[in-house]
DNA sequence: TTTATTTACGAAACCGGTTTCGAATTGAAG
DNA sequence: CTTCAATTCGAAACCGGTTTCGTAAATAAA
């Protein structure tokens, strides 16, 4: 229970610190001999080296951090599985905060990160995040940091992202096609760049098909949940309500199913609807839900590879570069096909 | 971009290191003049102190560790909320580790907390841990540990769980009394506490009900999904099929709807389906699923609470206690009412 | 005024490793 | 048998803070 410590071991092996350290880390300059007798007294007496030590002499921690509004998403639980994937193999561990949307907890995040406790960053701004002090702070210490999903504009690194605009795009164009006339946005934020892609894929389909884009058939659910989804209702209530909903984001298609129970209104019959979703049990909602799904995994995975590489580099340098890994638009019931 | 020291604070102060230290958390020892001086310049030259070096001299981190075998699983990311909405509010900082159910990581992630670099340790167990050294190895180290919802049966500490066996005795009870004669159970482990407790609910209930206890109607979901999917539709195509089935995982539950809709089985009416299960979309679901809720979120900051109060002492002893928090029931039409 | 406390700060040891660099030993080359 | 290079190891500085402890100055008590 008293920490076993180098100096302890070195001294029972009548060895020096320096060489017990340079035998751990396998270092050329250690004969063999040496290295097994070391890992020998290292094993029997289950040393393991103390991790802040370490790190504050190597001064890199093997030990990445990762930024996301929530974990309850399909989307970034999915997501940090690709992270984790790529960490575990590479060697790094993986802090994870969470902002709760917040862009207070994520400046104090930020801040955090400036002690150098991680070596680089996987980040998805908050919703509130209109301004990038906090993430030029940062890189300005030398911290690599890369985007995924939701990036924040002003900065340039590396980012990993979908085709939002094409994909609110074809949706769009999906429910006109299969006779919706008045089509309503759902979104959560008017300030996140997917949120403005998937807003603008949608306009350019309203506009080609001719259809009038308003700002009625807008809803920007970001205010208190019970408000917005009466907000909701009332849209799906009124005389000329919508016949078509495209969901910008996962959590927006309950209300919406909710709703449509709560005034009896059938899906597809009387309102058809997409969203942007990952959920595993889209196929067996009622009915089962169209969605756009993100390869969010994928997305993970490319993120921290990037940044693997970056770091394994000593003068890294992130490309300000944009790496577009596509949805997929998978039809079901929620939509006539 | 190199580096801002404590050092270099001292000397733009003509301070000594242990002053600007001290100042900079906040010590009685040093004067309020000489305090403001200091973070005016903090402040000014956005100086962050090093996080390693901090936890080396002060030897320990604020920070914990968790130790899940899943992120996408509604319960165990609501578990995380919970944990991270205590531990943010005690300044503590969430390394997040996934085992995938593997006992080799598993062990590897406990290894490397040996390291000392988490405080404390909050832990689900995997579906393939059967001993317990490397765990007994870490709080060896006096390092706290506690378990929460899988735990380890062997080891001694705090367990905050919920209540397995009455939730699955209930559940099966309430599908024999709604006129099920033949009830499945589907696990996904015969070794986890959690899974026999349920198992053993489930039994309870049909002794109790004069029906058979037999292991053909209980299947063990773990191998390949494949193989588990085809040997669930194999039970339910026989001529005696099960007319009630009691998943005892989330995830568990997919297959079900999958295979009923293959086989144009209508729940409830051919069978009468209840999963543990903390899925958002369960109302949604074709036909709304009835389930047993646990309180995942009040799970996670239970186990941190106990943590962090443990961590503030200075000789901290973790009870043997099992606290249980009760999971709940949740009727909807998957199964009779 | 003298003595006893506080208060405010600095020197130096320390946390537990890593890394640099020099020296001793060994092996190869001439 | 030298000479030179490669191998192997240790002393000591270092990473960047924290903490102990001693001391000088300031304040309070006697």
């Amino acid at each position: 229970m008293n920490k076993l410590t180098m100096k302890m071991l070195a001294k029972e092996l009548r060895l020096s610190v320096a060489t017990v350290s340079k035998a751990i880390t396998d270092s050329h300059e250690i004969s063999n001999k040496t290295k097994l007798r070391v890992n020998e007294l290292v094993q029997k007496l289950n040393y393991v080296p103390n991790h802040y030590a370490s790190s504050l002499g190597r001064r890199n921690s093997k030990t990445i951090g990762v930024i996301i509004p929530e974990v309850v998403d399909s989307f970034f639980a999915q997501a940090i599985n690709g992270i984790e994937s790529i960490a575990q193999e590479k060697g790094y561990s993986v802090l994870i905060y969470l902002t709760h949307e917040s862009f207070e907890k994520e400046r104090t995040i930020l801040k955090d990160f400036e002690s150098g406790r991680v070596d680089g960053v996987l980040m998805s701004v908050s919703r509130e995040t209109t301004k990038g002090d906090h993430i030029n702070g940062l890189m300005d210490k030398g911290i690599p940091l890369i985007f995924f999903d939701r990036v924040f504009d002003g900065i340039e690194t590396t980012k990993i992202i979908t085709n939002d605009f094409e994909s609110a795009y074809m949706a769009t164009k999906h429910l006109a096609k299969h006779g919706c006339k008045k089509i309503l946005f759902l979104s959560f934020s008017n300030i996140l760049s997917i949120s403005c892609n998937r807003l603008n894929g949608y306009k350019k389909a309203l506009l080609e098909c001719n259809m009038e884009v308003t700002d009625k058939n807008i809803l920007n659910f970001n205010n208190d949940p019970k408000s917005d989804y009466l907000l909701l209702k009332k849209k799906l209530k009124s005389a000329k309500r919508v016949d078509g909903i495209l969901a910008s984001v996962e959590k927006l298609s309950f209300p919406i199913y909710q709703a449509c129970e709560e005034l009896k209104l059938t899906i597809p019959g009387d309102v058809q609807v997409i969203s942007f979703s990952n959920l595993d049990t889209a196929s067996f909602l009622n009915p089962p839900l169209t969605t756009i799904a993100q390869p969010a995994f994928e997305i993970g995975r490319t993120a921290a590879s990037i940044l693997m590489k970056a770091l394994g580099r000593k003068a890294f340098e992130l490309q300000k570069e944009d790496i577009v890994i596509p949805s997929t638009l998978v039809l079901r019931r929620s939509t006539y096909i």
